[in-house]
DNA sequence: GCATGAAGCTTTAGGCTTGAAATAATATCG
DNA sequence: CGATATTATTTCAAGCCTAAAGCTTCATGC
């Protein structure tokens, strides 16, 4: 096998790869900002929601620091979305059994209930934002995404 | 041609955009991240970078408006983030002549210097961080994201 | 026991982001 | 010309986000 013993740069590549970057990046802030928008309708927020579904996917609740790293966003971040659902009655903090340290926070059945509700609207939403992509598309698309997202979570060990 | 007429809803296929979505926006949100922290060793961010590229590309400068409708953040954004840019003696704002209104914001010649190093090393990580994604996925997956946002931005008008 | 370090959470400072309100200048129309 | 609307920009309040520092509690080892 004559493979070309590490090519400096492959600008070509590079600058291919370069835009499919920009490329996937404009299109998650294209539909990222039209969802922000509507669910400013419904009085909440993508952080917002992105924390009631993760609750809503543990009814057994979730420790703050489990779901900061479920959501992959810092700690002291998710303590403000966590103040806000609580002051609005939609999440609870609750100590946990034997550690007083921790707090396990959960979705009230208001939360559920309001979860239940953006949920479907956001699937609504994001069904007919990307109304035209095919069955046959989306997963195709879906699964070359999934191997970039491998790779970009365990890359391979080059020599 | 017997087509179902209007089905209420595809469910299956609700569910495969809604799967799509949410694969792009954590892809996203990876890469923008891992951006991100390398971006702060060069004392720099994401959406700084953002605004430089853009006056980088128009050397006669750009009108604040101008700089936030191509960037598609808003206007109050921009001022806090030229401010800054402007703090550091990496961008100026002149005055427009003939519209006492309007400010022409351009890069300073170290500004351009900075934007050349932050630009390189951009690339860089890109294609590193992208490092598994061939020259054909590349351009495939970024021909689809292209109808994918071209459909965001043009929705067919749907009987 | 008790010191030392680790774990869980909050607080803080600084920056990004938006939408809405405020200012100032220009354009339009009667 | 003068009233009104539009345009360009900034300011503001509120929320999101991070990294770093701080506080409390738990676990480990002596």
């Amino acid at each position: 096998m004559t493979m070309i013993e590490r090519p400096e740069v492959d600008l070509a590549l590079s600058k291919a790869r370069l835009r499919l970057w920009l490329r996937l990046l404009g299109v998650a802030r294209l539909v990222e900002s039209e969802l922000r928008e509507r669910l400013r309708g419904l009085e909440s927020t993508l952080p917002r929601f992105d924390v009631m579904a993760a609750l809503h996917r543990a009814p057994d609740g979730l420790k703050m620091t489990e779901l900061s790293s479920v959501l992959r966003v810092s700690n002291g971040n998710v303590t403000g979305i966590v103040d806000r659902l609580e002051q609005e009655g939609l999440a609870t903090r609750t100590p946990v059994e034997g550690d007083r340290r921790a707090l396990l926070v959960r979705l009230t059945p208001a939360g559920v209930e309001s979860f239940a509700v953006l949920a479907a609207h956001h699937e609504a939403w994001v069904n007919e934002l990307l109304g035209d992509v095919t069955r046959e598309e989306a997963d195709h698309l879906n699964e070359q995404l999934q191997v970039v997202r491998h790779h970009l979570m365990h890359p391979e060990t080059k020599a």
